[in-house]
DNA sequence: TGCCTAAACTAGCGGTGTAAGTTTTTACAC
DNA sequence: GTGTAAAAACTTACACCGCTAGTTTAGGCA
């Protein structure tokens, strides 16, 4: 074909396609020939725009983390800016599962993946709480937030009775779990919002800031 | 060959050896004829003892699973209980960095898995925790746990100063984290840990219990 | 002794990421 | 205008991947 007239692909619709395809497909559905065929061309043309698939992958993540709202911290009180951004990353992950993978163990040194951090950072340096606490507090939310949204932990157990029933006597209703699966995570991951929210809070309140 | 007098290969020896690249080398380093290499053996040959590759890496999850110390349950106050699992786990999962993107995201429904479910559940039930609620506190611990030993946080802002200064005022010093990155990492868990055990005890203390 | 299974082998299939080189189009300098 | 360089598609190919199939031989058992 050498050549076209108009240049088939770009950065965002090759970022595009590739999300769409780790949306439905999975991670492992995405490969350089399958995304290529996804986009009309031939899978070698993708290095025209991307040095590595990692390369993409990475852009995929950063497109998503960009969709996590940090206005909030702009408008209200640490404590309620950390509870709306938590869910709101939250919800963000929740609705693509498939690339929490690279979220949670890439280093995430794209720009949107850096704004956050500089919000949330920012707004606990500006609360009062010293350089290493804000810190924590960040790496800790972190830890809640794409734990949360890795591996759903009621799908951990499969819906089979009986293997449960003599050597794991309280797991004998484990197997139900998986039907209340959203419930679960989502109630684990309330429950561990509040308790680290109020626990800082009462810190806070004291003075113990560091 | 054809077939030894002395097997050449057991599927403890394979489990063992395929934990020693994974630990030294990462997941990436293992494929089936790298590991079979490792084993003096030809690639094809471990599927005499394994069905799949997948199943070799449950195995080596499975056996860093089965270092967790979970003895305490039957020991200590609920309570303490947790808090000496969840650094028991911690300190395994830190020591085999490499295998955490398995086990937090992978099921999980091996022996030792679901032997650790028993007693984390169990502890909590004993102690007159709900159902629901015994169930949100295990996926919490397990989201703290997984999700603090999956990427370093402070990892994530590479040693480059230069590249904070003007849009990120707040993470003009963020390049020190990486020196620090054990302290920063280690100390939000521990936070964590904190917040959630002494909140879930102010609960408990209070009557409320699900 | 004869037979079946176990455990190694070799050969090979379809797929992967990516490097190298080719062709044609477009943009721009003289 | 013309020559040149870069861009963006292409084809081909390499080394590796997980895994299957079929072969060979040793060991255990009737």
């Amino acid at each position: 074909m050498a050549r076209p007239r108009q240049a088939l692909l770009t950065r965002e619709r090759i970022v595009e396609a590739a999300a769409a395809l780790i949306d439905a497909e999975g991670l492992d559905a995405l490969s350089m020939r399958r995304l290529a065929t996804e986009l009309g061309v031939q899978g070698p043309s993708l290095y025209n725009h991307f040095a590595t698939k990692a390369e993409i992958v990475d852009a995929v993540a950063e497109s998503v983390v960009a969709q996590v709202d940090i206005d909030v911290f702009h408008h209200s009180d640490w404590r309620e800016a950390l509870r709306l951004w938590a869910k709101s990353y939250h919800a963000v992950l929740t609705a693509h599962p498939n690339i929490v993978p690279v979220l949670a163990t890439g280093p995430g040194r794209r720009p949107a993946g850096l704004a956050m951090a500089e919000a949330v950072y920012g707004a606990l340096l500006d609360a009062g709480w010293s350089r290493a606490r804000a810190t924590h507090i960040g790496a800790l939310m972190r830890y809640l937030i794409t734990g949360s949204a890795l591996g759903s932990f009621a799908l951990g157990f499969e819906a089979d009775p009986g293997l449960y029933d003599e050597r794991y006597p309280h797991l004998h209703r484990a197997h139900e779990l998986a039907a209340h699966r959203d419930a679960v995570d989502e109630g684990a991951f309330e429950l561990g919002l509040d308790l680290l929210i109020a626990g800082l809070t009462e810190r806070y309140d004291q003075g113990v800031r560091r």
